[in-house]
Formats: C-alpha cells, structure tokens, sequence
DNA sequence: CCTGCGCCGTGCCCCAGGGGCACGGTCCAG
DNA sequence: CTGGACCGTGCCCCTGGGGCACGGCGCAGG
C-alpha cells in the first residue's frame, strides 16, 4: 500500500467539496488529479491532495475569489498568510465602506431635516494651488484621488512649502459624461513650490460660491447626488449663474467619526 | 412645467445609474418608468423617481441583493431603516464567521505544531441525556445544532433540571452520506425530566473515547476534517476499535477567544 | 447470462448583476 | 435631408457553482 489514488467518491468524502466543484477546480488547473484513466475519464487523486484540496476549500469558505486561491494556494506558507492577510485587508476595507454607507441608511433623521441641505455662500480668498488633472472613468476615481493627494502632499513637503486649507476635488466634465470629464485635485499652499512631473501650480481665482456640508455617511455615493442638487436648485432659487465646475472639498480624515461633518459640495457663483 | 418626464440620458445623469442596471431594474419591475413610448419603446421617468433611484442605488453599493432590495424599498422610513440594519447584522456576522477562518489561516503556526492533534484517550461516564435527532443537509445544520440547543436548553429550565457537562453533537451519518446522516444534539443532565415534543431521552453508555480539542478557528470547516482524521488515525495505529458514531463537543460560547480550545472531536472507542 | 445499481463522466440550462458589443430605430438641429 | 446623439433589443461574457439528463463502466446477485 503505498499510495493507492483515491477515487472521486472517496476523495469528496474525504474533503467535503462537491464534485462539481472538484471538477471545476480540476478543469481550471487547481487542483489536478494525479491521474485521469484515459478510457473512462476517471479522475485519482493522491492522498496528498487532500491538503490542498481542504485548505482550497477554506479559503472558499472564507470568500477568497477563485483566481486569487489560485494565486495564493502555491505560495510557501509564510508568503500565503501574508498574501491571505492582504486580501482580507482589501474585505474588511471594503466592509468599511459599506458599513459606512448602511450607517447613513439606517440613522434616524433628527427631526424632520431628513433631506435638507442648509447651503449658504462663501467668499473664496485667491490663492496658489498645487494641482494634479486628469481624465478617468468611474472605477479609477478613488485611487486617482488618494495617489494625487500623497503626491502633492509629498511634493509640498519636499519644497518646505505648507498646505494651506483643505483638499479640494474639482469636476470640470460635470457629473458624469463619457467616463469622467477631467477631474482635478488641488490643495492650496503657502511657500515656494515648483511644478514638478504631472504636478501643476496654477491661481485660484478669488470670488463666490455656494456650498453645502456633508457627513461621512450622506458623502458616500450615491448621497452626495442630493447634496449637487441642492446646490444646484439653491443657486438657481437665487438667480445666481455657475462660473465653475463644482468641487468637493474633504475637511477631514477619511476615519473620522462617520457623524462629523466631514464634505462640502461647493460651486462656484456669480 | 408641471412634470416633463426625464428622458433616460438625463435620469441616468441624475442618479448616476448604468444604462444597463435601469433597464434591469425596469424589467424586474424595482423602479418602473413612469411612461414607455409603446413606438419606440423610450422610456420616461418622473423626477420623482429619482429619489427612489438613489436608494436602491445606495442599497446596491452596500451590497444588497436585489431582492432584498425589492423587498425594502417599498417600506416606509423606519420599517426599511429596521430591515437594512437586520440584513446587515447578518452580513456582519458573516464577516465575523469568515474572519475567524482567516485568523486560523493567516496564524503563525507555533513551533513546528502546525498539524499535530493531540489525542488522547478519556472515560465517559453513563449519563442520561437529552437528544434532538434528525436527517438533515449541510445548509440545514448550523440551524438545527442552534435551534435543538435552545431547545433544549428551555425544556431542561422548565423541568427544574440541571445541565451536566457541554453540548454534544453526535454525527451517526458518518462525516457525509447522502445529504447528512441522522444528526444528534445531546445534552446531559441531573434531575426529573420527561420527553417534549422532538426531545428524546436516552441513556449515554459509559466508555472510553479518543478525543482531540481545537481551537475556535481551526473549528471551522474545513479545519476540523484534520481532527477527524487524526483521531481516526490515532485509533487505528492502536489496534483499537471504533464502538460508535463520532461526535463534535461545544466547549465554550460562540463568541469566545479564537485561540482557546473550544471544540474537541470525540470517537467511542474500545 | 442478464440486470440492476452505484459511480462517474459530459453537456446543457440556471442564478445575480450587470459589462460590452452589434445592429437598428428615433429625434433633433443644422 | 442628413448626421450625430440618443435609445432600444439581443447576444455572449464573467463567478462559483447547482441541478438535471443521458451515457459509460464495473460488480454483484438472481
């Protein structure tokens, strides 16, 4: 006896996958059976497969998509836990975010504001601002932004310069064309900056606009689509004419207490 | 301008909805348009569909299916609140579950014990016990193991009887049969009990058992198929003899410590 | 010797929640 | 009247399988 292969029915026993998923995972390549009888199709598996097959089976349990166990199931063990720990990163960032947004949905309104959005108007001061632009679609917004925001952070430190106010994301496609119109990402400053790779410095010019404030939660999408158009309605109300692209403008960290304010929709008006 | 129907370029604009997705949720009848031209087909929407939209797309990127979505938002305010949140206690325990199989996988195994079970040998005393016992599937099991414990549980309460030792779970089916073999929830206890409804009583013979404990992580399917194994191997490198079916023993809450022993796997021997 | 039964294979259609493409009709402005 | 933007339908694709039908294969019992 030393190592009679395992027929399918044993095999399945042995590790709990249905044979249809064992079949998949053997069609796809993870998990190959040691030998396939030519005549009848018959798959055999080594008893050593039976490792693979349970820890396969655990990371599909755990949600982990096919085609990264398929990634992950090679690695020498120390690398897999650090490639499985990633991944659950990428989860519980994800379960954040929706929770986030399941906060919103399910917070009482405090009385009766349910949707209002109080929008006031604002002088803008001009100011220098160091700018990064770009046309993306949907998909690549977030991680633009995040990137664009470390670079200019990192640029300004690298020139002594100091931030100087929030950060500001500004839609010059309007809400939505094709993909995204180009969106810009622009952090004002204090000090002697030069332009450096994408990275611009352009003047912001001074004037009005009309703004509304956010929390965490109601920022998610799709909630912010109210706060434009509040905005939007406001300014119309008013008889005021947009000069601008409207910007967000994100007051604080992104792990902020999902109550505090923590967005502004802003347009500018004249 | 009492209400000009949107035509679906602008609804799309307005709540940022995908062309595909608003015909699908038109088909399925979750947000259907106020007015289709029967000629060409073109749909219109009320602006006050808009709102509606924004919800379900909000439910959407939280993660809701959309049938759940079709059951909540036609709710009014507070019922809908109560039913996001009570899907999302589900979500968020099902994070929890697959988070406790990631710690077990991602865990630095300690010091070359990385699949070593240890098993020993232990006497089990004659016992009465209450037993719930049925035929059942996979998905049913966590339901039944659940449900049967509460039962239990109560009937002992109501009978003045008093629980003696953890909850075992008695797998006569061996490990997978058709479905599942008959399943068996089995308490013991000290005092006057009479059988109720699906409660039966029984005498636990006494005798010895091999047995094995893991921790809360390595608990979880697919983990705990190594301590059937292992047990299974251990009383064979003996020369003894499996006397009964195997069972699965609750040390502690559910809610406990990943890492402290919670579950042993047990097998009568002799 | 035949027959039934348990295993096992292949192939097809199904689910959510759309993405993407092709083909064709509609609507409006120049 | 014609081009381009807008919009429809219909098809195939993805994941991770579930479920069913049909067919082969081998073994045991009558």
């Amino acid at each position: 006896m030393s190592d009679p292969l395992l027929r399918p029915g044993e095999f399945l026993r042995r590790t709990r996958l249905s044979a249809k998923a064992l079949r998949l995972y053997a069609e796809q390549g993870l998990l190959l059976p040691d030998d396939v009888d030519p005549s009848s199709g018959y798959r055999g598996y080594a008893a050593g497969q039976v490792e693979r097959a349970r820890l396969i089976a655990a990371l599909r349990r755990a949600g982990m998509p096919l085609a990264r166990v398929r990634d992950v199931v090679d690695l020498d063990p120390p690398r897999r836990r650090a490639a499985v720990a990633r991944w659950w990163a990428g989860v519980e960032a994800d379960v954040r975010r929706r929770r986030v947004l399941v906060d919103a949905l399910t917070a009482e309104p405090a009385e009766e504001e349910e949707h209002v959005y109080e929008v006031s108007l604002r002088e803008v001061p001009e100011a220098r601002v160091l700018t990064a632009e770009r046309r993306l679609t949907v998909e690549e917004l977030d991680g633009f932004i995040a990137g664009a925001a470390d670079e200019i952070a990192a640029h300004l430190a690298r020139s002594g310069a100091v931030v100087d106010g929030p950060l500001r994301v500004v839609y010059h496609g309007m809400v939505t064309e094709d993909g995204d119109g180009p969106v810009e990402v622009v952090q004002a400053f204090t000090g002697r900056v030069e332009p450096a790779g994408e990275l611009r410095i352009r003047l912001q010019q001074a004037g009005r606009e009309a703004v509304t404030c956010l929390s965490r939660g109601r920022a998610e999408f799709p909630g912010i689509l109210g706060a434009y158009d509040a905005v939007g309605a406001w300014i119309d109300a008013r008889g005021l004419e947009r000069t601008g692209s409207p910007a967000e403008v994100y007051l604080g960290d992104r792990d902020v207490d999902p109550d505090t304010p923590h967005v502004e929709v802003a347009w500018p008006v004249a």
